[in-house]
DNA sequence: TCATAAATAGACAGTACAGTACAGTTCCAA
DNA sequence: TTGGAACTGTACTGTACTGTCTATTTATGA
């Protein structure tokens, strides 16, 4: 006898996410999302019993897959802290502008008024991104590379700082060089400024 | 005769605004919109040839608003600039993190994907505000209360650092603690972070 | 091979929406 | 007072969606 696999949820999951980032939640249809897959509707209900189920479910594995993408290299980094916070800079603004992610963010934001979507998306993704900086942050204070403060408010800072010149333009849908150059530069303006407020 | 009325535009405009806000650009109908009017749906498409363009007109409204409350009285401070930061800080942030404004933030950026619509909010409400922020950080530098710098990049660093320890949470409907108390600390916060990198 | 469960395609019920049509009503300028 | 335009209420068209159901086919463990 056959058996739900894994692999037919991760592939429905896959495209469904595709979709849902496309057309966003409520023009994203069950009939559309099946058409994809290549399979009927009733499939889809298989594995998820509804589509707000299968939202939601997309929303928590997109914010796993953006903590591991754009965070995980923080901890290893080393050397001069601001060459690292640089390097974390820029792959942070990399990710982060990317059209998908940024049309994941714009989905997860559209659903926050209406349920407990937007809260799983940001448990599961930036909230621990944000605990990631954190914990570098303190590391960096106690040894000495970082003068003492709230970690936590000094991570936020950083995050702020780093997406000040695209963040508010580019959720808003207005189109901003995004140029390696002016990544690089703006990543540095930020650390700068950080590191004139928390250098030791 | 009688001639469409800008006082029923305003009527209808301000309560489709209400009713975007409350229910998400997809969720409210030009039924209930006109029944809140206290109309019929022939009226609304009298004074709005579609939904699209209805919102629209919502949208740059609201941004216009925005604008007015939030960065109005920015000029006219004077005094120790820091001090004249962190009032400003504090009425931003007041401002901007009241529940129907983030409301209308999140309509604006769902929609943002898809159309115009949230260029248009932009343009009317946050770039203006973003504006006015750069003028008075020239001011201040050309009088030596701040180091020279780019004045859109120091206005953008200070608006990002202010809005560092709530946004992500408030745009993804994390509750957040706003008291008085947390709102003057964070400004207090930013700004120290703000004038250590800006500062003279 | 055969029994069993899953996958498929499509139809279906029930609901809801944008936008139009229309007949009757209200207002106001001339 | 009266003509014409704006307004109201309601019904309608056409479309699209979620979620269910059925009949049929396909894959797989025993």
């Amino acid at each position: 006898m056959r058996i739900r696999t894994s692999a037919k949820r991760q592939e429905i999951l896959a495209i469904a996410t595709e979709t849902f980032i496309e057309m966003g939640y409520d023009r994203a249809s069950m009939a559309e999302i099946s058409t994809r897959v290549g399979g009927s509707k009733a499939t889809l209900y298989g594995y998820f019993q509804s589509k707000e189920q299968l939202f939601l479910a997309v929303m928590e594995s997109v914010g796993e897959e953006q903590v591991c993408l754009a965070f995980g290299e923080l901890a290893r980094e080393q050397g001069d802290i601001a060459d690292a916070l640089r390097r974390f800079g820029e792959r942070l603004i990399n990710f982060l502008f990317q059209p998908t992610a940024l049309a994941t963010q714009r989905v997860a934001i559209a659903e926050a008024g209406r349920s407990a979507i937007g809260r799983h998306f940001f448990d599961a993704g930036p909230r621990r991104g944000e605990a990631t900086v954190t914990a570098f942050m303190q590391t960096a204070m106690a040894a000495g590379q970082l003068r003492e403060a709230d970690p936590l408010v000094a991570a936020q800072h950083l995050g702020a700082l780093l997406q000040a010149e695209f963040m508010p333009h580019c959720l808003f849908g207005v189109k901003v060089n995004l140029t390696r150059k002016h990544v690089r530069a703006a990543a540095a303006r930020a650390v700068s400024v950080f590191m004139a407020a928390y250098g030791p």
